[in-house]
Order: C-alpha cells, then sequence, then structure tokens
RNA sequence: GGAGAGAUGGCCGAGCUGGCUGAAGGCGCUCGCCUGCUAAGCGAGUAAUUGGGGAAACCUGGUUCGAGGGUUCGAAUCCCUCUCUCUCCGCCA
C-alpha cells in the first residue's frame, strides 16, 4: 500500500503510475471520498475534544458534590452529534482504503517503462546452452519414458496440472530442496523457517495477492483460510506488526514450501509438464531490509538465487521487468529464465523482488535503532531460490544424452546419495 | 466435541466496585554521575499512530489497552459478538 500522504500529495505520479502499469485503480474515487473525509473529520475532532474537556469538568464536579446535570445534557446532544458523524465518516474511510488497498506500488526509477513482457531487457546471459547431436526431448517425455514422472496417474488422482514423481524422480525433487536450502543457510546466512502453507485473509492482504487476485488462490471451503502460493506470504507475515531492531537488519529467511495456484486465465498454457502445476515445490528466499540498503540486498538476493543454477551447471539468462510486467506489489523485479533446450527458448525460474514498504506498511512492519525519534518501515524483499518443479525439468533437458538417461550435476550428487545418472 | 482461564506499552506484569490511568511496578534500552577496569550503585528519560503550529527544540488536538458493536456526559474497566492463546476431559495423527 501507497502511504495515503504520498498519493494524495502526488496524484500526477500516481496516475502516471497506473498508466505505464496498465492498472485501473480509480483515483477520483479516491479523491473525492478522501477530501470528504478530511472535510468530516476536523468537525468531528473538534467534537471529540468538547466532549473530552466536558467529561473532565464533569468528574470535576461530581467529586465536588455540585451538581453537572446541566453540563450532561449538554453533552447529550454533543456525543450524538460524534455518533453521526463518525458513521458519516466510516463511509468515506472505507471508500479510501478500498481505493488505496487497490493500488499497486510505485516502480523504482531504474525500471523500464514498458507494455509487457517484451519489452523486458535481458540484462545478461550465464552459460551456454548445450549443443545437442540429437533432437532434445521435452522433459515430460524424458520423465515419462524413465518413469520418474507420471501425468496421467496424476490426474487420475487429483485432475490436470498436478506432478506425480515417482523413484529417481521424488528423490530428484527432495534432493533439489535439500540442497538450495543447504547453500542457502551455509553459504548465504539465510535461516530456514518451515511456515504453515494455509494463511488466513489478512495475511494474504498484507503482501498483496488480496483483495484484487482472489481468483489466483484456492480457498479452503467455509473457512477464512487460503493455499499459500508462494512462501512470500507466511514468511513475509511472520514478522507484522512487530517493531525490529534496526541492529537486527536485514532479517534473512529462506523456506521450502509447495505453492498452490488456481492458474485460473492460462487455459491452454504449458498444459504439459511441470512449467505450469496447481501444486509445486519452491525454496524461497524472504528478506527484511533497511530501506538504505534494500537494493543492495536486492543483488545479493539475485546472486543468492542464480548461485544455484551456476552449481547445476543450467545456462541461464536475467532479465529487469518493465513496469507493463511488473506484479501488484514489487517496486523492482528481476526475473531469471533458464534455459529449455526442448522449447528451444528461456522460461522463467526465479523471481527476485524488492518491494520496498508496500507490504511492510500494510503489515506494519517497522524498525527501530538507536538515536530514532520514530520507527520507520522495513523493506520487504523475496525471490525463489528457486522453483523446485521448473528446475527439475530444467535439469531433465538440460542433462539428457543420446540414451533417454539423465546425467546429474556433480553438486547435486552427494544429495541423491551418490548417484550420477537416473536411467531405466 | 465438552468445561474453564486469558488477550494491556520493546518484554514481563498491575489496573478491571467506570472519571485524577496512555496506563503502577519490574526488566530492557538511552543519557548523566560514581568506580582503577568490569560488575554493582545513584539520578533522569523511554508507547504507537494521525492532524495543526514552528526553521528547529518544542507546543498542541484526535485515536489506540486482541477486533467489532453497545450502554454512558465519560469505558482498559460494564454488556454483546467474533478471533486468537492457554489448561483439563474426550477423540485422533
Amino acid at each position: 500500500m501507497l502511504e495515503i500522504k504520498y498519493v494524495r500529495q502526488n496524484l500526477f505520479e500516481v496516475r502516471q503510475m497506473l498508466e505505464n502499469r496498465n492498472d485501473s485503480a480509480d483515483l477520483n474515487a479516491f479523491e473525492q471520498a478522501d477530501e470528504k473525509r478530511r472535510e468530516i473529520l476536523a468537525g468531528l475532532e473538534a467534537l471529540r475534544h468538547e466532549r473530552n474537556v466536558v467529561s473532565d469538568e464533569i468528574a470535576g464536579m461530581k467529586k465536588n458534590g455540585d451538581d453537572a446535570t446541566n453540563r450532561i445534557i449538554q453533552m447529550r446532544e454533543v456525543s450524538a452529534q460524534i455518533k453521526s458523524l463518525e458513521a458519516e465518516i466510516a463511509e468515506f474511510d472505507e471508500k479510501t482504503k478500498d481505493v488505496l488497498i487497490r493500488i499497486p506500488n510505485m516502480p523504482h526509477k531504474s525500471v523500464p517503462v514498458g507494455k509487457d513482457e517484451n519489452d523486458n531487457p535481458v540484462l545478461y546471459e550465464v552459460g551456454t546452452p548445450a549443443e545437442f547431436d540429437f533432437t532434445p526431448q521435452a522433459h515430460w517425455t524424458i520423465g515419462e519414458k524413465l518413469g520418474i514422472l507420471d501425468f496421467e496417474r496424476a490426474a487420475k488422482i487429483a485432475g490436470a496440472r498436478f506432478p506425480l514423481y515417482l523413484g529417481a524422480g521424488a528423490l530428484l525433487e527432495r534432493a533439489l530442496i535439500n540442497f538450495m536450502l543447504q547453500a542457502h543457510t551455509t553459504e548465504h546466512g539465510y535461516t530456514e523457517v518451515l511456515p504453515p502453507f494455509m494463511v488466513n485473509r489478512n495475511s494474504m492482504t498484507n503482501t498483496g495477492q488480496l483483495p484484487k487476485f482472489e481468483e489466483d488462490l484456492f480457498k479452503l471451503e467455509n473457512r477464512d483460510y487460503f493455499l499459500i502460493p508462494t512462501a512470500e506470504v507466511p514468511v513475509t507475515n511472520i514478522h507484522q506488526q512487530e517493531i525490529l531492531d534496526e541492529a537486527r537488519l536485514p532479517v534473512k529467511y529462506v523456506a521450502y514450501t509447495p505453492c498452490f495456484r488456481s492458474e485460473a486465465g492460462s487455459y491452454g498454457k504449458d498444459t504439459r509438464g511441470l512449467i505450469r502445476q496447481h501444486q509445486f515445490n519452491k525454496v524461497e528466499l524472504v528478506k527484511f531490509s533497511h530501506p538504505d540498503t534494500s537494493y543492495d540486498e536486492l543483488e545479493a538476493l539475485l546472486a543468492d538465487a542464480e548461485s544455484i543454477l551456476k552449481k547445476l551447471e543450467l545456462p541461464y539468462r536475467v532479465i529487469l521487468l518493465c513496469t507493463g510486467d511488473l506484479g501488484f506489489s514489487a517496486a523492482k523485479t528481476y526475473d531469471i529464465e533458464v534455459w529449455m533446450p526442448a522449447q528451444n527458448k528461456y522460461r522463467e525460474i526465479s523471481s527476485c523482488s524488492n518491494f520496498e514498504t508496500f507490504q511492510a506498511r500494510r503489515a506494519g512492519i517497522r524498525f527501530k535503532g538507536k538515536g530514532m525519534k520514530k520507527t520507520d518501515f522495513v523493506h520487504t524483499l523475496n525471490g525463489s531460490g528457486l522453483a523446485v518443479g521448473r528446475t527439475v525439468a530444467a535439469l531433465l533437458e538440460n542433462c539428457q544424452q543420446p540414451d533417454g538417461s539423465v546425467v546429474i550435476p556433480k553438486a547435486l550428487r552427494p544429495f541423491m546419495g551418490g548417484k550420477e545418472r537416473i536411467t531405466n
């Protein structure tokens, strides 16, 4: 959420931002309701002041045994007025909040203006896609032939867009999770957490999934719980409504969780394979940073995520999301895209973002340090480190052999019980 | 599922026969004093949020004692609803 004062005083900039993001938040409704609200508030506060003063007077009179009946009668009227003004102001309050909570974050100055994903600049490429002297197979073909992925049976169990890993496939998924957690905890200084996989409405609102994107989420019936679409939600909410000690910053967490997404509106996209599933595993990095250093932290976060791909020797590139492709809550986002030989293109495998104070303001996550008179909002950041299912897909495709087997990258072998290759 | 207890400031914890309590006391923290160093000791200060005035120091209004509603001139304190936590019993991993 943007600060209400900021929106009030920078209507032009906010309007421009909405245009750059192709967003339709109703600023006019905000402007009107906000003005009306402030107008009423002035009168309301004066009346409240009167009530407070006279109530004290009445207390004094009663203490002295004086008759306070007149004042009490007079205050009855004031109280009634306060009550009606409060009802009135609540209406406009709700209207302003309703718009405010649907306004996306302001992009960082370094974010290029652009219409959609085609305008995302490629920053750099790492590694060279391997040359195959045979036609590389899609990962789902490789997986099914090796008997480690079974989408048909998964569909019987749950439906389309669910994975079923078997044997070495299940082991591979688990090994990758451990491998990533190991790297981030021991080499990059993150603290491992294992959070709830369902959260309440409030937590979803804090991180920005709600109220705008409810249709993307799985919700439990008859209970106000949602399945998490990313560990960002529970982990960022660890510190909601807290005031952190400045000396503790940055606070860094890494969490493995499954992620659940309805994928509403993506019918026909990536219908085969592990790329787009209703349920997938992800290792997520989350940081609570001092505002002054949050963009350094973003670079470091990106590097932490990249390091996994480097260790796995998978070719990838890094792109910068333009305004038209930027997520609702993010001020700046780097996507890491891994090379997929069968598709002959790069596919997103990680998304690393700085949310600045957008989520912190919604969630009430602040910090205070020595010499600070007031608290300040932290900057929250997060990034996939990495999406595990997509890593499996990339690994199967990039490491496939002419005979249909898959060679396991050296760095991963200790997590696979020493296994060097997946064969039939 | 049944029966109880509770939710107060960074933390612990009073208050809860309505007004002088934005909130005692302690811990922690900050500043000063003292001490050869450390520890101890002494003194002062220390909630958040939002509006107005001021260059600033600061002055000043409103709101906030889990959330929402009600009673009242006035509520942390009384009433109702909800959420969460804890204890005991039952059941179940």
